[in-house]
DNA sequence: GACATCTCCTTGACTGCTCAAGCATATGGG
DNA sequence: CCCATATGCTTGAGCAGTCAAGGAGATGTC
């Protein structure tokens, strides 16, 4: 029996479940994706809340063409401006609007919720809840820091 | 800071990683995705290697339709047969063909092995591997044995 | 300064799922 | 028996992403 197998299948399944979850409650109260919230916050933790386009994919683990497309929608309803480049007129930035500032705490807020009743559920400590970022932090290079538990 | 948000983030990265992993090797070898692999593991798993469609369904978490969707390229390269119901002629059972069992073979050591790889990268220890389970095995609600409330 | 080449970004065509609607069949109540 | 309702499945439209192709601008070489 394989059960790094096992792992990913379980994976999968809990991804799609939570994913679920999260574009249940952030489409409800704030009309945007958790695909959405992700973008947005990574913008938000950018200097200057702006990021090349083609930076932004590579954080988000899309293609140029997906960050493209998931930005339109958000552009249209003012979360996120386009901002061109002085020195080189290739590039355009992806700039979180002060109006998207705003909006991006209250989903944070809610997405906070979400979690906390996620891991509520039967038995979550605060451990188990470390514990599983810092394996997951291994798995998914998230290209922010995060290493696994310590070797016991 | 909220920590069970930020292991939600990362366990969203970890499942693109992966999937793209698994179906770049499936899709080579087989021609399947994850996806295709998952469901005919299921199939595997019921007694006579069949399921009715909305069952399936229900273990694979998705909706009829994707079912639907799913086995129409497994039927035409005959690794799963459409099986009518002798007492219920509306429901279709999805059985794996003799076929549909090798080929499944087959695709598990691939998958097994890429699984292999993955958890074996850096750190990754026995232990590890099964604690992660453990643990998305409480999020996901996998329907196969293991804790997780029924919840809503 | 002109050309090849590289980078950033967008677009068209496709995939794999969703939801809503619909068809066919089953089932229980008058 | 006949009708209302429930169930199993498929289908059309749409959405979010992919890849492949291409346009526009930058850059290095001679």
């Amino acid at each position: 029996m394989n059960g790094g197998l096992d792992a990913v299948l379980r994976l999968v399944r809990a991804q799609a479940v939570l994913v679920k979850r999260f574009d249940a409650s952030l489409g409800g109260l704030h009309g945007v994706s958790l695909a959405d919230f992700t973008l947005l916050l990574r913008l938000s933790e950018a200097p200057g809340d702006r990021m090349r386009r083609v930076d932004l994919a590579e954080a988000l683990g899309l293609t140029a063409s997906g960050v493209t497309r998931g930005l339109v929608p958000l552009e249209r309803i003012g979360l996120v401006r386009r901002d061109p480049d002085a020195r080189d007129a290739r590039v355009a930035y992806a700039a979180l609007t002060d109006t998207g500032r705003e909006r991006l705490a209250e989903m944070r807020a809610t997405a906070g919720r979400v979690a906390e009743e996620v891991f509520a559920e039967p038995a979550w400590t605060e451990e188990d809840t470390k514990l599983l970022a810092g394996l997951l932090g291994r798995l998914g290079g998230t290209g922010i820091a995060g290493q696994g538990p310590a070797g016991s």
